[in-house]
DNA sequence: TATACTTGTTACTTTTCGTAACCTCATATA
DNA sequence: TATATGAGGTTACGAAAAGTAACAAGTATA
């Protein structure tokens, strides 16, 4: 009675995927490249954590940053093809959130 | 400059589903209902963690928890319509997972 | 009485998160 | 020269969540 192993692939996306504030970036970049600061203005994540996960995006091959040298200086974050092809998951979960989370219910239960 | 705001449900939707495990466990659930023990024995989660995170699941109005008076007891969890609406979220992450994860891209990088 | 099985819970340690203060670099202003 | 300003972070530290392992409740059988 046991069930299948979990493809490593699909865990490791997973887990990618369920780190907090992750998907909230990935929406955001999917509108188009930001700067750091429109990040953090349009979310409810702080400069640490931003920080951090925008990290780990550009080594997962997800995001890219790129220095623009104005000044002050410019930097832009933006998804790569891979992350560009996440797409289709952020929609998915709109979607449902649309049709199934009810307004009562809060994002945060503290 | 300024993005538009988050909508509400996305954003709870989002932080529902970017919750460690959480994925992982629908996932299985999508495969029809499972007992606590074969939730994990099947996934590298431990009792503990799903013991939390299905109350969550059954708070959110996910899943469903049903006693089967055996001996020893049964108790079988079971997605509810909004848990199996889920089915294209997590069919999308795997469907990016199987193209874009590479292979030794370890799921934890401890 | 003792043992076994399932479904959890408790106690404790380690890791991650959240908040706020601080730092760097390049100009601009007094 | 001194200091102020703005972007993009980093550091320090307490709080919350996760990981681990031992234990407990309920029911049945030996």
């Amino acid at each position: 009675m046991k069930s299948e192993e979990l493809c490593p692939r699909f865990e490791s996306g997973m887990e990618l995927l369920s780190k907090r504030w992750t998907g909230l970036i990935i929406f955001r970049l999917l509108e188009g490249s930001q700067r750091f600061s429109e990040l953090e203005s349009s979310l409810p994540i702080s400069g640490r954590l931003l920080s951090e996960r925008l990290k780990e995006l550009e080594a997962a091959g997800i995001a890219t940053r790129t220095v623009y040298p104005d000044t002050p200086v410019r930097i832009e974050y933006e998804l790569t093809e891979k992350g560009r092809a996440l797409h289709p998951v952020i929609t998915s979960i709109r979607e449902w959130s649309e049709t199934w989370v009810t307004p009562d219910e809060p994002a945060q239960t503290k």
